[in-house]
RNA sequence: CGGGACGUAGCUCAGCUUGGUAGAGCGUUCGCUUUGGGAGCGAAAGGCCGCUGGUUCAAGUCCAGUCGUCCCGACCA
């Protein structure tokens, strides 16, 4: 047999390396994350897509309550003259913004924006709201839709209607808003690496990569299997910005009336675009144990003269689940190659056997998804006693390896480029995330991104004098380029 | 929003050039045999040929418009 025969055949999905664009959409499809629906760049959120956000949502979420956060909930339109108080804002934000002209049969005197993202209406809350020092610090997330009108989208990655969550909050210094903004950058990249098992480089945008209206931007980015780089959430520092237009002021120990500074930040759905594509592999999805709708599939392998490990399943699920493990029991009538096949593609990190065999010796088969076939440790047998600890443990394995395999690709792929030539080569043909000393110059980004596509993906501080490797001038920052998503 | 491709059964597609009875594989349903890597045989169901209009005795097929999808750019989380 060739080669190409021995691989495993996995229908419905193209190998991943071919084109990861028909790999990306297929596996979304397939594992039944998304539907398409009968809407323009809308998705349907499968029940196993769901189970996936709502990880992530309860991870962060536990975070954000643990840093003295709050959930809150405002409303989807915004009225249009609220929405033009911010110049920069609106002018970033125009011309992706969806308007509500008419109310039953009736149109409106004044049209009312659905919410592309909130700073606006909770902007105008917080104006009324705060009126002390003692009223601050404001701490307040949202979980919600937005909308914003998309011209070309995809699954996760860009679509007109997405799921986030955004943070608004408002301080009485600049330094203490400064602060809050660092705080949520180290949550998005914590949540990152042990959540997601996603390495990312957290860092500061360049002027134009920056949220409008804001003074600062930073990101955590991650990169793609294609060499171009993601960015998976951002956290913005709006200064007083948004509080002179919406006039958010207070009063102050020293009896002035001054502005508040105020900071957003988001994660989207986007963050699941990322891992998708980061982790899975030819066969499907590898989903991170701890973002996983499913931990564990337990797979009873019958044969009509013999159906006892479809008896003793019901045990062992309840085990697991009474462990915590988020445990699912395949009793469906379909042969067990089918499951696992089944079950690959959906990215489950662990699938726990039970045939005849195993009923005979009093053991289950434990076996891990990110492993290929015959991998050394992809598959263990133990005594059914020790099911919990053994799926436990096999669950830290699985989601350490995820880590450690994104994490030697975004270190193998990141470069210290230090010629000019080569700095524009790996632009252009996305060899991963460059590294160099950069002047910080809009024009020089400009040019960079004209000849070759990459912009500066985040910002770090300069350890170094050194020159740009893009223009020559003094360089002020270490920059990551990238081409992106 | 520019360039390109495409909308026919749940899915992947053939049929269109040259107008004349709606097709295949996979999947689905039922039955029997199977079950440690996507089973076999038999039977069955399943279609406003994306939508609107035009040409024609006659349109899946030709023409126009429209909606949607995918790819490549520009824009963006």
């Amino acid at each position: 047999m060739s080669e190409l025969l021995k691989q495993p055949v996995v229908k419905d999905v193209p190998p991943k390396g071919d084109d990861l664009s028909a790999w990306y959409t297929a596996v979304c499809l397939r594992a039944e994350l998304v539907s398409y629906a009968p809407v323009r760049g809308c998705v349907v959120l499968r029940p196993f897509g769901f189970g996936l956000w709502e990880n992530l949502q309860r991870e962060l979420d536990a975070r954000f309550k643990a840093s003295g956060h709050e959930n809150a909930y405002f409303p989807l339109l915004i009225p249009e003259s609220l929405l033009m108080k911010e110049a920069e804002h609106v002018e970033g934000f125009a011309p992706e913004v969806a308007w509500v002209t008419q109310g039953g049969t009736e149109q409106l005197t004044e049209r009312l924006a659905i919410r592309p993202t909130s700073e606006v209406i909770i902007g105008t809350m917080y104006a009324q709201w705060i009126e002390s020092h003692r009223d601050l610090p404001v701490l307040i997330n949202q979980w919600c839709n937005v909308l914003r009108w998309e011209k070309a989208t995809r699954p996760f990655l860009r679509t007109m209607e997405f799921l986030w969550q955004e943070g608004h909050t408002a301080h009485a210094s600049a330094a203490q808003a400064r602060e809050e903004t660092l705080k949520i950058l180290d949550i998005y990249h914590d949540f990152s690496d042990t959540v997601a098992a996603l390495p990312v480089y957290a860092g500061v945008k360049s002027e134009s990569e920056r949220f409008p209206g804001a003074v600062e931007t930073y990101s955590i980015e991650a990169l793609m299997p294609d060499g171009k780089a993601l960015q998976s959430a951002t956290s913005h520092d709006l200064g007083q910005n948004f509080a002179k237009a919406y006039d958010i002021t207070f009063a102050d120990a020293d009896k002035t009336i001054k502005y508040v500074y105020t900071t957003s930040w988001g994660m989207s759905w986007r963050m699941l675009g990322a891992v998708i594509m980061a982790h899975g592999d030819d066969r499907g999805l590898r989903i991170p144990p701890k973002l996983a709708p499913v931990q564990a599939v337990i797979v009873p392998i019958v044969r009509s003269e013999d159906r006892r490990a479809l008896e003793k399943a019901p045990a062992l699920l309840a085990a697991l689940q009474k462990a915590g493990i988020r445990a699912r029991l395949d009793d469906r009538d379909q042969k067990p190659g089918w499951k696992f096949a089944e079950w690959e593609i959906r990215g489950v990190p662990l699938r726990v056997e039970i045939g005849p065999r195993d009923v005979g010796n009093g053991t289950v088969t434990i076996v891990r998804r990110d492993k290929r076939k015959g991998e050394e440790g992809a598959s263990r047998t133990v005594p059914i006693a020790d099911i919990v600890r053994a799926v436990d443990a096999a669950l830290e394995e699985v989601q350490a390896n995820l880590y450690a395999q994104a994490h030697e690709f975004l270190v193998s792929h990141t470069f210290v480029v230090k010629e000019r030539d080569e700095f524009l080569e790996r632009c252009r043909n996305r060899s991963g995330m460059i590294d160099i000393p950069w002047c910080r110059r809009s024009e020089c980004e400009a040019f960079v991104k004209s000849e070759t596509g990459a912009t500066t993906r985040n910002l770090r501080p300069l350890d170094a004098d050194a020159r740009c490797v893009a223009c020559g001038e003094p360089a002020r920052t270490r920059a990551y380029f990238a081409q992106s998503y």
